[in-house]
DNA sequence: TCCTATCTATAGCGATCACTACATATCGCG
DNA sequence: CGCGATATGTAGTGATCGCTATAGATAGGA
């Protein structure tokens, strides 16, 4: 609206004093690591060391501010995802390397632990209903994304015929999201991977063919 | 202290007038629903129907009412599994009737959804940090009972010699915690029963013996 | 009956919550 | 320069947080 052509806009008054997105990578990492109403404003303004009027004047509110900071916490994540469902030959493989990449990320030194999607509407007032909803729809987004790549398998015959593809997708959405509860508890990559691994003994043989 | 002998104590001042049982299952019900922090005072003597002081004076404070809400909570359901893993022939049948269980349990009716000891203390600031190890505790425990069945299995000669107990303790434990976030989420029985049995694909086969 | 002990209800403590009124500072534009 | 527009820092707002001081109610023991 704003800047309707090409060329940047050129605001009239004065110029905002801090980077926009660094402050708003920071409120990712402090909602990251303790969800969103047990983050308060003022933790969000210390971390992105701003001033309450510039956090409002910038973001909208408090939940705007997480809304949008799930936006592109998932932006970053979907790149991923896509990148990994494109390039897996077979669905077997794409839900492999889904499970390894979590393995190595959710338990990451230079992030918080887990994932920001699953943990951080839990235990939640009735006053975040629209929060909460929000998170359970992009949750809901990424189990049919996940559905959907092993559909495409099923598709090109990798998988039993009378496979239930919605039901797999749901192990292993739910899988994912144990790995989450398990990297809050403090395991390690490699104790991760080790649980994938096991995760993927679960997908569908095929009926012998002797 | 109180009540040395076997006789019951006979208080001397005005006896306690709610039944404190009865108020301490309410406080697990709302606990189980929003979590410790997320949990106000206010919420729990709305539920308990009983006043500030009360609360205070018969439970402690609002950690030691959770931390005793959390005990009882738990014993209810280690009776459950300790049957459970008492009474099944072997470790892969005692993991599949504790899935099963648990597929029937976390999205019931006649109980908010999901699991106290798993959800609970998740998004909470450092303030609650002793609450926050009190409960990790809790679920390295269950894990730990998770793989002394596993073991008693393995030392019967029901798994593979190579058998990484440890790995495959954690792995259901993971399936279990995962079936929590989704029942949160709204998932029925059904679909928590179909996840369960996925999960026990996963189970170790012995090599073929041909 | 009076004393002590314990529980109950009201009312409010200081701290923190999300959020903002206000005055000042800094920009583009004329 | 002045003027409008926007951002900034200070200093709060009313509401709620966990918790408690206080006074009155109700029991047993003397």
């Amino acid at each position: 609206m704003k800047r309707a052509n090409g060329k940047q806009a050129k605001p009239r008054g004065r110029p905002r004093s801090f980077d926009r997105d660094a402050a708003l990578e920071r409120a990712i990492d402090v909602f990251w690591r303790h969800g969103y109403e047990a983050t308060s404003v003022s933790d969000l303004t210390a971390a992105m060391d701003i001033n309450p009027p510039s956090l409002y004047a910038a973001f909208g509110d408090k939940e705007k501010l997480f809304l949008e900071a799930v936006e592109r916490y998932e932006q970053q994540r979907r790149q991923t995802v896509t990148k990994v469902f494109d390039e897996a030959p077979t669905a077997k493989q794409a839900v492999h390397r889904l499970l390894r990449e979590a393995a190595g990320e959710l338990a990451c030194s230079s992030h918080p632990r887990g994932c920001l999607l699953v943990m951080s509407d839990t235990n939640c007032s009735d006053a975040s209903a629209h929060v909460q909803s929000d998170l359970a729809q992009r949750r809901a987004a990424m189990k049919a994304s996940l559905k959907a790549r092993i559909d495409r398998g099923a598709a090109a015959g990798e998988l039993p015929r009378d496979t239930d593809t919605a039901a797999l997708a749901e192990f292993y959405s739910t899988v994912f999201q144990g790995m989450v509860m398990q990297a809050r508890d403090g395991a390690t990559p490699k104790r991760l991977l080790a649980t994938a691994e096991a995760a993927m003994r679960a997908w569908p043989r095929s009926v012998k063919r002797s």
